[in-house]
DNA sequence: ACATAGCTAAACACTT
DNA sequence: CAAGTGTTTAGCTATG
C-alpha cells in the first residue's frame, strides 16, 4: 500500500513566485524533484505548483494555437520567437485540461481508505484550486473561441493589415498575462492563508489506512459536488496518465507518475495541433454538461440557486456572477471551510466506530474486557496499522480472562494524537458524565494515554476504583494505585505532588474506598455499592426488566454515550441525534451500564499473571470504617442485586490473618 | 440561586 | 528528622 515516511512537503511558494519562468524550466524543476528523492521517489507536488504548471502550460497553449492560426494563415508574428523554449516545451493537452480527480477516483481513494484525512484535505484544497484554475481556463478558452473569431472574420474580410493582427495578438497576450498575475495573486492569497497548500512547516501525516468504516453519502456528495466538475473530461484523457493521486500521495512504486507523465507527454512534445485543442474543446464541453455547479436548472454555487434555463445560460451566469473575485473567493474559502470541519467530524466518527466496532467484535464473545493490570504494557504495541486490526482473529473463550485483548490497542486508537485538544484540567469528565465506562475507555485508549499527556476524562474516584479493580486481588496501597496512575497515564507523571495529593483526598474523602490494615501497612479496596451510590441513580424498579433492558440495549448504550462524548468534545452539534432511537431506552441502558460493569469486573477479576496466586484479603487483620451517616437504605434498591453479588468481602475483624506480604507492586 | 460533585491546595497528625 | 500516609478543611469551578 502507501507508504511515506514522514517527509514534508516541498516548498510550494517558489514555483509560485517564479511566474516569468518558463514551462521548461519548470518542467525540470518537477523532474528534480522527483530525481532529488533518490531512491524513494516520493514527489509531493503541491496545489501550488501543479496549479502554476498548469496554468503555464495553458498559456504556452494558447500562444502556440496563437502561432499556429497565424501560420496557417501565413502570418507571421514578430514575437513569435520571444520566447522559443517555451514553445519547445513539452505540452499536452492533457497537462492543459485541469486535472481533477474524477468522483470515481475519489470514491475509490475513499471506500479503500488509504489516505488520512490530513491527506484527502490537502487532496481537497488542491481539487478547489484545480476548479479554481478550471474557471480561469474557461475564461482563456473564450478568449481563444473569440480571438479565432476575429481572426476568421479578418481572413474572410480580406487582406488584413499586418499590424493589425500583431495588436490583436499583443492584446490577447496580455489579457492572458493579466489573467495569469490574477490568477497567481490568487494562489498566492490562498497559500497565505494556509488553505491551498501544506505550509512547509508542517509535518506530512504518515500514510496510515484509514480504519474501514462507511462513508456518509454526504461527504460523497460533497466530494462529487468539489471534484464531479471534470467526470468527463478525465473519462475523455484517460488514456493519458493525468494526475492522480499519486501525484500528491507518492506511493513508493518506482518513478512517480508524474515523471511518468511528463516523460509521456514529452514524447509528443510541440506536436500540438489544434485538431487536438479541439478534441480538448469537445471533451471540455462534455465535462460542462455534468457541471457539480449545475443541477436542475439551478446553479449550484453555494447560496445562489440562480435559475439557468440552459446549461449554457448557466455557463455565463457562472462566468458572470462567479467569476474570480473577492466575493467568489470567500465563498469558496467558506465552503473549503466547511469541508474541513466536516472531515475532521467524519474522521473524529470513523474513529470511533471503529473503535466500537472493534470493541463489540470482542466484547461480545467477552462480556468484559478485563484489563490486564501488566502484560499489557509489553504486549502493546503502538498501532500503526490498522489493518492488523481484524477483531474476528481473536479466538477468546469468555472465560479465560488471562489472555490479553488487546484488539483496542492493535485496532485505530479511538484518540489519535492529533486530536488532543485539552491537556489541561477539565472539568467535565464526560466519560463520567455519560457513563463511558471507564475500563472500556481505559483499555481503548490505552497506548493513548499512555503516551499522551491528556487527562483522562475521569474523576480521580473513578481511577482509584479502576486501578483498585483491575488488581489481581481487589486491592492496592497508595503507593501501587501511585503505580497505576503514572503506568496507565502519561498525565500523570507529572505534577506528582497535585494529583497524588487528590488521590489520597479522594481516598480519604470518599466512603467507597475503604481502607483494610494489615501488618505491612494498609491498602485499599473498593466498597462498589458505595460507589455505585456516589450518583444518583436514574432508574429503579424491578431488577429483572433492567436485565432485560440491558441485555437488549448493551450496543444501544455506548453508541448513545459516545455521541454525546463526541459532541461535548467536538463542541460541534449533532445533526443525527434524532436517529439515535428512544432516548428513554438509552438512558435505562446508560444508566445500568456501569452498575454492569462493576458486577462484570467482580465476575471476571480472576486475577492472572500479575502476581502469585493468593486468595483475597489475605493478611487483613483490620478494617477501617469511615465514620459516616449510614444510609439505612444502603442496601436496598435495585442497586443491591448487582452489587451484592460478588461483592461480599469477609471483613471479619475478629479474624486472625496470616502474615503475608502484600507486595503487589507492578512495576 | 442553590446544591452538589469534583479538583486543588494546604494544614495537620500519624507512621515508618 | 524526613518522607510517606491519611484526614480534614477551604476555596474554587462546573453542572444540574
Amino acid at each position: 500500500m502507501m507508504q511515506e515516511s514522514g517527509t514534508e512537503t516541498k516548498s510550494n511558494g517558489s514555483a509560485i513566485q517564479n511566474g516569468a519562468s518558463s514551462a521548461n524550466h519548470l518542467l525540470e524543476c518537477s523532474l528534480r524533484e522527483v530525481r532529488s528523492n533518490g531512491e524513494t521517489p516520493s514527489v509531493e507536488v503541491s496545489a501550488a505548483d501543479l496549479t502554476h504548471l498548469q496554468q503555464q502550460q495553458a498559456f504556452q497553449v494558447a500562444r502556440q494555437l496563437l502561432y499556429q492560426q497565424q501560420q496557417a494563415s501565413g502570418l507571421k508574428s514578430p514575437k513569435r520567437n520571444d520566447k522559443p523554449a517555451a514553445l519547445q516545451a513539452p505540452v499536452s493537452v492533457a497537462m492543459m485540461s485541469p486535472q481533477v480527480i474524477t468522483p470515481q477516483q475519489m470514491q475509490q481513494i475513499l471506500q479503500q481508505q488509504v489516505l488520512t484525512p490530513q491527506q484527502l484535505q490537502v487532496l481537497l484544497q488542491q481539487q478547489q484550486a484545480l476548479m479554481l484554475q478550471q474557471q480561469l481556463q474557461e475564461f482563456y478558452k473564450k478568449q481563444q473561441e473569440q480571438l479565432q473569431l476575429q481572426l476568421l472574420q479578418q481572413q474572410h474580410a480580406g487582406k488584413q493589415p499586418k499590424e493589425q493582427v500583431v495588436t490583436q495578438q499583443l492584446a490577447f497576450q496580455q489579457q492572458l498575462l493579466q489573467m495569469q498575475q490574477l490568477q497567481q495573486q490568487h494562489l498566492l492569497n490562498l497559500q497565505r492563508q494556509g488553505l491551498l497548500s501544506i505550509q512547509p512547516g508542517q509535518p506530512t501525516l504518515p500514510l496510515q489506512p484509514l480504519p474501514q468504516g462507511m462513508i456518509p453519502a454526504e461527504l460523497q456528495q460533497l466530494w462529487k459536488e468539489v471534484t464531479g466538475a471534470h467526470t468527463a473530461e478525465e473519462t475523455a484523457n484517460n488514456n493519458h496518465s493525468t494526475l492522480d493521486l499519486s501525484t500528491t500521495c507518492v506511493t513508493s512504486s518506482a518513478p512517480s507518475k508524474t515523471s511518468l507523465l511528463i516523460n509521456a507527454h514529452a514524447s509528443t512534445n510541440g506536436q500540438l495541433s489544434i485538431g487536438t485543442l479541439k478534441r480538448e474543446s469537445l471533451s471540455h464541453e462534455e465535462q460542462t454538461h455534468s457541471h457539480p455547479l449545475y443541477g436542475h436548472g439551478v446553479c449550484k454555487w453555494p447560496g445562489c440557486e440562480a435559475i439557468c434555463e440552459d446549461f449554457h445560460s448557466f455557463l455565463k451566469h457562472l462566468n458572470n456572477e462567479h467569476a474570480l473575485d473577492d466575493r467568489s473567493t470567500a465563498q469558496c474559502r467558506v465552503q473549503m471551510q466547511v469541508v474541513q470541519q466536516l472531515e475532521l467530524q467524519l474522521s473524529k466518527d470513523k474513529e470511533r466506530l471503529q473503535a466500537m466496532m472493534t470493541h463489540l467484535h470482542v466484547k461480545s464473545t467477552e462480556p468484559k474486557a478485563t484489563p490486564q493490570p501488566l502484560n499489557l504494557v509489553s504486549n502493546v504495541t503502538l498501532s500503526k496499522t490498522a489493518s492488523e486490526a481484524s477483531p474476528q482473529s481473536l479466538p477468546h473463550t469468555p472465560t479465560t480472562p488471562t489472555t490479553p485483548i488487546t484488539p483496542v490497542t492493535h485496532g485505530p486508537s479511538v484518540i489519535t494524537t492529533t486530536s488532543i485538544h485539552n491537556v489541561g484540567p477539565i472539568r467535565r469528565r464526560y466519560s463520567d458524565k455519560y457513563n463511558v465506562p471507564i475500563s472500556s475507555d481505559i483499555a481503548q485508549n490505552q497506548e493513548f494515554y499512555k503516551n499522551a499527556e491528556v487527562r483522562p476524562p475521569f474523576t480521580y474516584a473513578s481511577l482509584i476504583r479502576q486501578a483498585i479493580l483491575e488488581s489481581p486481588e481487589k486491592q492496592l496501597t497508595l503507593n501501587e494505585i501511585y503505580n497505576w496512575f503514572t503506568r496507565m497515564f502519561a498525565y500523570f507523571r507529572r505534577n506528582a505532588a497535585t494529583w497524588k495529593n487528590a488521590v489520597r483526598h479522594n481516598l480519604s474523602l470518599h466512603k467507597c474506598f475503604v481502607r483494610v490494615e494489615n501488618v505491612k501497612g494498609a491498602v485499599w479496596t473498593v466498597d462498589e455499592q458505595e460507589f455505585q451510590k456516589r450518583r444518583p441513580q436514574k432508574i429503579s424498579g424491578n431488577p429483572s426488566l433492567i436485565k432485560n433492558i440491558q441485555t437488549s440495549h448493551a450496543y444501544c448504550t455506548p453508541l448513545n454515550a459516545a455521541l454525546q462524548a463526541s459532541m461535548a468534545e467536538n463542541s460541534i452539534p449533532l445533526y443525527t441525534t434524532a436517529s439515535m432511537g428512544n432516548p428513554t431506552l438509552s438512558n435505562l441502558a446508560i444508566a445500568m451500564r456501569e452498575e454492569l460493569n462493576g458486577v462484570m469486573e467482580h465476575a471476571n477479576s480472576n486475577g492472572s499473571d500479575s502476581s502469585p496466586g493468593r486468595s483475597p484479603m489475605q493478611a487483613l487483620h483490620h478494617v477501617h470504617v469511615k465514620e459516616e451517616p449510614l444510609d439505612p437504605d444502603e442496601n436496598e434498591g435495585p442497586l443491591s442485586l448487582v452489587t451484592t453479588a460478588n461483592h461480599s468481602p469477609d471483613f471479619d475483624p475478629d479474624r486472625d490473618y496470616e502474615d503475608e506480604p502484600v507486595n503487589e507492586d507492578m512495576e
